[in-house]
RNA sequence: GGCCCCGUCGUCCAGCGGUCAGGACACCGGCCUUUCAAGCCGGGAACACGGGUUCGAGUCCCGUCGGGGUCACCA
C-alpha cells in the first residue's frame, strides 16, 4: 500500500457528450481526494486523433463544472504537472517508448491493417486466441530501426510475457491472477505517431504522481499490460480499484448505453435534473453513508468517503429513484422565490422566451395561447397519441425505420442546427421519395407532443440535441419493438443515405 | 466462445459467523385533504442453487447457474 500523498484522477476522452459515468467516475475520485486531503486531477485523453473534438472537451468540462464536481489540476486550471491535454505530451509519449525499444521492452511492428484483420479473421475462425501473432517481435531492431527511419509506416508494441501468469492487486477485489497467454502484445504507438491509451495513461499517471487509479470496471482486462509497463520502466505502480459500471435498467443490465437510456449529463440538466440531486443519486451507486441518510451533498460524501465501502455489484441506474430525490431537493431546500431563480437558471428565462417568441408570434391569437403552444420546450417528455404517428402509404415498420434512421443521424450530428436537421430531412425525403411534409408529420407528434405545432426544425434546435433524440428514442420504444434485424438494417440505410460523417 | 469480475426484496443500499435479514425508491392499502402532489401510518416483496468449513452461515471455501466486462493502431 502506497504511503504517497493522495493524488487521484479522471480522464475523460473527449469524443462524444458528456456521460453520467464520467462523472460517476469523477464524483468518487474527487470524494476520495477530499477525504484524504489529495488533489484530484483532469486530464483529458485525447489521444484518438479521428474521434476527438475539442467540443467534446469543452463540453465534459462544462458538464461536471455545472455538477459542481471541482478539480484542482487541469487543462483549464493548469498545475505543476501541464499539460494535462495527452495531445500536447507527445513528445514525452515518444521519449518513454524510445526508452522501451532500447531496453528490449518494446519492439516495432510493420504489420498492416489488412494483414491484422485476416490474422484475426482466421484466429475467430480455429477458435484461437485471437491475439497478434508477434511475427514482427523477431524482427532485428536495428534493421527495424532502418525500415522505420526510412518512413515504412510501424506501430510500436510493447512485449508481454508469453507465459506464466500475471498476478494483480485490486483495492477492492483484492489478488487477481491472469494468465500471459491471453494477452497480446499490445500497441503502445500508434501509425501516426500517437500513443494508445496504454502507455499515454501510465506515463502520465506516473509522471502525475497519480497515487490512486480509480476507474472504471472495464480497464480490469488490461490490467496487467499497465502494470506490465510500470515493471518495464521501473516505476511503483499506483493502487488500482475497479469500480461497478453504471446499469441499464433492461433486462440483462448491460453498461449503461443511450441506445437505453439517456446518458448524456447534458440530457439530466435539460430535463430539469438539479446538479445536487444528480451528483448525491450518483453517490449512492455502489455506495451510502453510515447513517442511512439517502440525501446528502458532496461535502457530506467526502467527509466518510471510504472505497473500502464500494459494494461491487453493478448498479442500475434508476431514473424514478432520481426523480424522488429531486423532487426532495425541490421541496425541501427551496422556497418560492428560490425556486422561480432555479426555473430561471434552467430554461424560463428571457433569452430562452425570446428564441421561442418568433416561432410562436405567427400563431397566436391571445397571449395565453402561448402557454400550449409552448410547453413543450419546458418538458422533458410529451405525451402524444402512438397511434396517430404514421405516414400515409407507409406500413408501421417502414415508419420505425424512418424513426430509427433519423435517431441515428441525429446521434452522429454534432452541429445542431435548424439549417442542418432541414438538410437532413430533406435528404431523407429524397432518399425515401417522401414529401418533406409528409415525412416531417410524425415526427411534430414525437418531438412537440402534438399534430402541429411551431416549425419543427428551429424548435428542434432550441430545444437541443439531448431532449430531441431523447423523445425519438422513447417514441420508438413506445410504437416498437423493433426487431435487431431491422434495426440493423435502418442503419445500414442511413449510412447509405447520410455517410458516415456528419457535420 | 476464451479469459476476468460480480451475485441480499422489481431497483438502490445496510449486513462484514449468532439480527424476527434493516432502510430507501417503486408498488398496494389507509389517514390527512376542495383535486393532485407532498406528508404520516401500514402491507406484500430478497440472501441464485448445490456441496462443504463451523456448535452456528447472507456473511468463509469449492462447484453449478446467472449476469456483466473484455478480447482494436477506441478509450
Amino acid at each position: 500500500m502506497s504511503t504517497r500523498p493522495v493524488r487521484v484522477r479522471i480522464a475523460p476522452s473527449p469524443t462524444g457528450d458528456p456521460h453520467v459515468g464520467t462523472a460517476y467516475q469523477a464524483l468518487f475520485n474527487a470524494a476520495f481526494a477530499r477525504r484524504h486531503g489529495g488533489k484530484f486531477v483532469l486530464r483529458i485523453e485525447d489521444t484518438d486523433r479521428a474521434r476527438s473534438t475539442p467540443e467534446s472537451e469543452r463540453a465534459i468540462l462544462a458538464a461536471l463544472r455545472w455538477l459542481g464536481i471541482a478539480w484542482d489540476e487541469g487543462p483549464d486550471v493548469g498545475g505543476p504537472f501541464a499539460p494535462y491535454r495527452q495531445s500536447e505530451r507527445l513528445a514525452i509519449y515518444r521519449e518513454h517508448v524510445e526508452r522501451l525499444l532500447a531496453e528490449g521492452h518494446a519492439y516495432r511492428c510493420f504489420c498492416s491493417r489488412e494483414r491484422l484483420e485476416q490474422m484475426r479473421a482466421e484466429h475467430r475462425a480455429s477458435k484461437d486466441f485471437p491475439g497478434y501473432d508477434r511475427r514482427c517481435r523477431g524482427l532485428d531492431p536495428a534493421e527495424a530501426a532502418r525500415r522505420a527511419n526510412a518512413g515504412e509506416p510501424h506501430v510500436v508494441r510493447m512485449k508481454v510475457p508469453t507465459d506464466g501468469h500475471a498476478v494483480l492487486s485490486d483495492l477492492l477485489r483484492g489478488e487477481i491472477r491472469k494468465d500471459w497467454a491471453s494477452i497480446d502484445d499490445q500497441v503502445i504507438l500508434k501509425t501516426d505517431g500517437f500513443p494508445t491509451y496504454h502507455l499515454a495513461n501510465v506515463v502520465d499517471d506516473h509522471l502525475m504522481r497519480i497515487s490512486h487509479v480509480i476507474r472504471g470496471e472495464e480497464w480490469i482486462n488490461s490490467l496487467p499490460k499497465h502494470v506490465r509497463l510500470y515493471e518495464m520502466f521501473g516505476w511503483e505502480p499506483p493502487v488500482f480499484c475497479h469500480l461497478p459500471l453504471l446499469r441499464n435498467a433492461d433486462r440483462n443490465r448491460s453498461k449503461l448505453s443511450k441506445r437505453r437510456n439517456p446518458t448524456s449529463i447534458e440530457y439530466y440538466r435539460r430535463a430539469g435534473f438539479l446538479p445536487e440531486a444528480l451528483v448525491n443519486f450518483l453517490g449512492l451507486m455502489g455506495w451510502s453513508p453510515a447513517d442511512g441518510e439517502e440525501k446528502f451533498t458532496f461535502e457530506q460524501m467526502a467527509r466518510e468517503f471510504e472505497l473500502e465501502r464500494v459494494s461491487l455489484g453493478g448498479p442500475v441506474f434508476d431514473v424514478e429513484k432520481l426523480r424522488w430525490l429531486n423532487g426532495r431537493y425541490l421541496r425541501e431546500d427551496h422556497d418560492a422565490k428560490r425556486l422561480v431563480d432555479r426555473l430561471e437558471e434552467w430554461a424560463l428565462n428571457r433569452e430562452t422566451l425570446e428564441r421561442i417568441a418568433p416561432l410562436a408570434q405567427p400563431r397566436l391569437q391571445t397571449l395565453a395561447d402561448w402557454g400550449y403552444l409552448t410547453a413543450f420546450f419546458f418538458a422533458d417528455d410529451v405525451p402524444f397519441d402512438p397511434d396517430a404517428v404514421t405516414i400515409k402509404g407507409l406500413e408501421r415498420d417502414e415508419l420505425l425505420d424512418l424513426l430509427q434512421i433519423v435517431a441515428l443521424r441525429l446521434d452522429a450530428r454534432r452541429e445542431w442546427t435548424a439549417d442542418g436537421l432541414d438538410a437532413d430531412f430533406r435528404r431523407l425525403a429524397g432518399a425515401t421519395g417522401l414529401k418533406l411534409r409528409d415525412l416531417t408529420r410524425p415526427f411534430y407528434l414525437v418531438i412537440t407532443g402534438r399534430p402541429a405545432a411551431t416549425p419543427l426544425f428551429q424548435s428542434m434546435e432550441i430545444l437541443g440535441p439531448d431532449l430531441c433524440r431523447v423523445r425519438i428514442r422513447r417514441a420508438l420504444e413506445r410504437l416498437g419493438p423493433v426487431s435487431a434485424k431491422r434495426r440493423k438494417a435502418a442503419e445500414q440505410r442511413m449510412l447509405e443515405i447520410f455517410g458516415a460523417d456528419a457535420p
